[in-house]
DNA sequence: TACTTATCGAGAAAAACTTCTCGATAGCGA
DNA sequence: TCGCTATCGAGAAGTTTTTCTCGATAAGTA
């Protein structure tokens, strides 16, 4: 089957970006199916429950290796673990987490990060008010410690929670501690070697979209009446 | 112009969902761009910042009906409002906001949403410790007036920042109160009629494409020494 | 046992999105 | 004034992603 040799001769760098978003949703699907005392399932299931066409969920499924009979479906439990696998969620990546406010502490608190690759071992802020609490049960460092500790302790991820402007030292921080993968929610565009990695999560992008279209929703609405 | 085309026979319900997301991006570069004092951009230059192609960010512009010339590129201040326009950041869409917890928190403190076409003009929660007390200068009220509250104001937009378990029954409430728009940050698949426009805004799934990606390289790097 | 139907896997076709190409334009320097 | 070059706009080409089609398989039913 072309999903092993993906994996095993190292081809699953190529995943399609929307293949490895829709993943984390089957893996959700399925878990409910599986406490709903399920044993199989078939893309048509899933398909019913996302809104999403069979065949691309079968598609998707392929990357996971796993084989689904016909007429049986695909074998609940090693699905899961399947997906699991390949998303690499069964060696939990440790982060670092910079700006303890309110985004901040809502993401460390979010119990379960772990369960899907990454664990949150500290926080980092530059207010003396809240270095040296703990928020959400993680202690909260000094930002300046951030670049040994991470080199120390070999985490190869961050997570940027601070305003604009502080983005990009933030950035330059965890570079310097050898951070690799870099979660950013800050609406910036940050400047970073080739071989970081960078994940923008612009929640003003995401809104964009949302109220364009509501605002097309809106004008065929009103237009009809 | 295709672009004038558009809007005006109101085609631009179709615009591609990548170029609805990047115009936000363009949006943020030439706020700077003309803070610092520019009253001309070209393609290039946007490029150049977000690392973008320049002929896909001329394409994106094209919707905005703003019109560019050869040598010269585009003029900053009509681009800036031909894309809010475009976007409908004009016309504000008031918002309700369910669930006051730490991520709800910190959407009621993104002061800038209003400059993106929505204003969270209140929250509510079903914890009575919550409820009377502003948070980030917002009323926070019970759930069970939501419904009546969004008709009499006619509210359209709502933000659901609740646990999982809970997502549903806000969202039904929001129907019930007559929204049309729902940005949905509980990892959950709502069921809602067809006319509603659901955003689903989910972490898990941004976190496995960013740490699929790590362990990638990670292997990859690996493998080479 | 034979018939019907749900489903997979694989490849083809279609659609969506991005990148390339090229003619036209207009600023800038020789 | 005359190239030279950066850039736009539009359409072609290329790539990626989604959807369709079909043969094969196996469960359930007559």
């Amino acid at each position: 089957m072309a999903a092993k040799e993906n994996i095993l001769k190292g081809k699953a760098d190529s995943v399609p970006e929307p293949t490895l978003r829709r993943l984390p949703l089957y893996h959700r699907v399925l878990k409910d199916m599986l406490a709903g005392g399920a044993e199989r399932v078939s893309c048509t299931d899933i398909g019913l429950e996302l809104h999403l066409d069979p065949t691309q969920i079968r598609k998707d499924l392929e990357f996971t290796g796993v084989a689904g009979r016909p007429r049986i479906g695909y074998p609940l439990a090693p699905l899961i673990e399947g997906i699991e696998q390949f998303l690499g969620w069964n060696n939990v990546n440790e982060a670092f987490l910079v700006g303890a406010g309110h985004l901040g502490a809502a993401l460390m608190g979010y119990k379960r990060f772990s369960e899907y690759g990454m664990n949150i071992v500290a926080a980092f802020d530059t207010d003396p008010l809240k270095v040296g609490k703990p928020v959400c049960g993680k202690q909260v460092l000094a930002l300046g410690k951030l670049p040994e500790l991470a080199k120390r302790m070999h985490v190869l991820m961050g997570i940027i929670t601070v305003p604009d402007a502080a983005a990009q030292d933030v950035a330059d921080l965890m570079i310097a501690g050898g951070i690799m993968a870099i979660w950013n929610f800050a609406p910036v565009q940050l400047r970073v070697p080739a071989n970081v990695i960078v994940h923008n999560e612009n929640l003003y992008c995401s809104l964009a979209s949302l109220s364009q279209k509501l605002g097309m929703a809106l004008k065929a609405s009103g237009r009809k009446r």
